[in-house]
DNA sequence: TTGTATGCGTTATCAT
DNA sequence: ATGATAACGCATACAA
């Protein structure tokens, strides 16, 4: 590794103080067009490239954010991530992905190794499973968003759908095309989200005056829903709202395993509306979240914070949508 | 947002100086334990956290690299990611991921703000629509390792996997499956890739003695495939041979648009196995590659380059694998 | 308009 | 075993 050139060296070999060069590399003011030309010439020939540690370092401002997803292979949070990236981008940040793969102690690590960091802030997905490192950030009073969960009783910058219509809707569509045994396949109740998409599960069945059929919470990830399904092959459902569609697309690849049809014998709703399920087939029936404008969201809070634009903490509640597919 | 506690803090509370401190925080020889446990009571009753920007400044080590993908949404790149993420966690480093969106432009702007963020070095995933960035680095003398492409004449360090042999075997496949019209869905053949695979194409051809029928080049992502095999309807074609698993998936559903069954009427081979190729019904035949593998070793290749074990450029070619489903 | 000097927080060198 | 001090590259207050 060569070593990099410094102001010094522009100054220099352009003639000027390390000031000027300064001045020039970051469009100030008060420097003669020669001088500037002279300075750009010499930065340009010796392949000056800024060194934004140091910069970083002085200014104390990295134009850097965190982002800490428990699954960044999910399509969601690959979807979410690109609304993230293309406000930062247009306001000239950067963005650390950090993955905790739903494991709290990598959400801990990685929330500490942004703090250390020192990126300008945090969006997270917390896993839920406890809280301290969301607790440390608004002692710190650091500027962070939550994404996709809410917190009941803690009061932060929050931006989430509204996950209690979106159980609402999808039971509500199964009931009205006549199923009368729903099985919900739930994440971990730990999870807001589960929560809340099992209230409007409840919601819907209250409301029909129907008592619901059963819900059953399991980890997350294609197979754990597809081993349950299997698992349950004696259970007499007649349709399955899924927490998500991840969950939905390895439900049909076991009901066809269990030669049981869809959406004839059982009904499918998923959750999220990723690419993935219009693709299959059946196409799935699910819940629609607009996740570009999810992530632009919760970069526009952020913002705010960092820019010190708003000091008390908003909860933007997302409105969803379902779509109806091939698979109810 | 409060200021951060720094080492001079906790040298004051602890009643030492800031060298002492600093020796205690990086494990450094050479302390008295009663020290160490002054000074470390001192930075937690503090709340000390670690000024990365400082101290990477001062060591001018970063102890993180950047990664450059085209598209970070593609399944295939998160799984690579993965893969080079659980490395560099083992090793202590963290992963900057940047998007390019397959834009030469944006290609350029990643690895500048990574040379200006002064990461240890970066594994990318070029366009090779042009490569002044990759000159660039190579002129610098800095670490990178370049992912799943080859360039002719530049020797640098690559991993990417067999993609002649992949093309053959699942042209190959299609042969001996009876099939003589196959039909090649190829990404643009600027890129090694889409080259390599329609070597292989063309390979298992002359093997079997057969005039190839015809490849199209297009855009990459799910929308110009489907919408290519729409316009294509009136071709009598009895095979596809995707570039990716993209490309196939959306074979799928144009075919399903199209009425004609696969694989009875057409068989369907893609490329990559991406999760959601073993998902969709009927289930694909693809060609694996070790994503995950593929991350690692880029990782390990850079880590070599990083910490200077090695100076001579390395070229590693993965194997590749025919994994035959229900589309063939 | 331009130059000089200081300090950001840390690590490293060199005394003691 | 510990402390004083310099240095990293840059941005900035202030002087000229």
């Amino acid at each position: 590794m060569k070593k990099f050139v410094t102001i010094s060296d522009v100054a220099k070999e352009a003639g000027v103080s390390i000031n000027t060069v300064s001045r020039v590399l970051n469009n100030k003011p008060d420097v003669s067009p020669e001088t500037r030309k002279k300075v750009l010439e010499a930065a340009k020939k010796l392949g000056y490239i800024k060194n934004a540690t140091a910069s970083c370092f002085r200014r104390s401002v990295s134009k850097t954010i965190g982002v800490v997803f428990e699954d960044s292979s999910n399509p969601f949070y690959t979807e979410v991530f690109k609304g993230i990236e293309m406000r930062a981008r247009g306001y000239g940040y950067q963005v650390i992905l950090m993955n905790t793969e739903r494991d709290y102690v990598n959400e801990l690590k990685a929330v500490d190794t942004l703090l250390e960091k020192r990126v300008d802030g945090i969006i997270i997905s917390p896993t839920q499973f406890a809280q301290e490192d969301i607790e440390k950030l608004l002692k710190l009073n650091f500027p962070f968003v939550i994404l996709g969960v809410h917190f009941e009783g803690l009061n932060v910058d929050e931006v989430y759908s509204d996950d209690v219509k979106g159980g609402y809707l999808a039971t509500k569509h199964l009931l009205e095309k006549g199923r009368r045994k729903i099985l919900m396949l739930n994440a971990y109740m730990y999870k807001s989200v589960a929560r809340m998409r099992y209230e409007g599960y409840l919601k819907a069945h209250k409301e029909f005056g129907i008592e619901p059929f059963e819900m059953v919470e399991i980890e997350e990830g294609y197979e754990s829903a597809f081993n349950k399904i299997m698992e349950l092959s004696n259970l007499d459902y007649d349709a399955i709202f899924c927490f998500n569609d991840v969950f939905a697309i390895a439900c049909l690849k076991a009901l066809k395993a269990l030669k049981r049809n869809v959406p004839e014998d059982v009904a499918i709703v998923g959750y999220d509306d990723i690419s993935y399920a219009s693709f299959v087939q059946p196409s799935l029936t699910t819940v629609r979240i607009d996740k570009h404008i999810e992530g632009m969201i919760a970069f526009d809070l952020l913002y705010e914070k960092i820019t010190e634009q708003r000091s008390s903490p908003k909860q933007i509640v997302l409105d969803v949508e379902l779509i109806v597919r091939e698979s109810t």
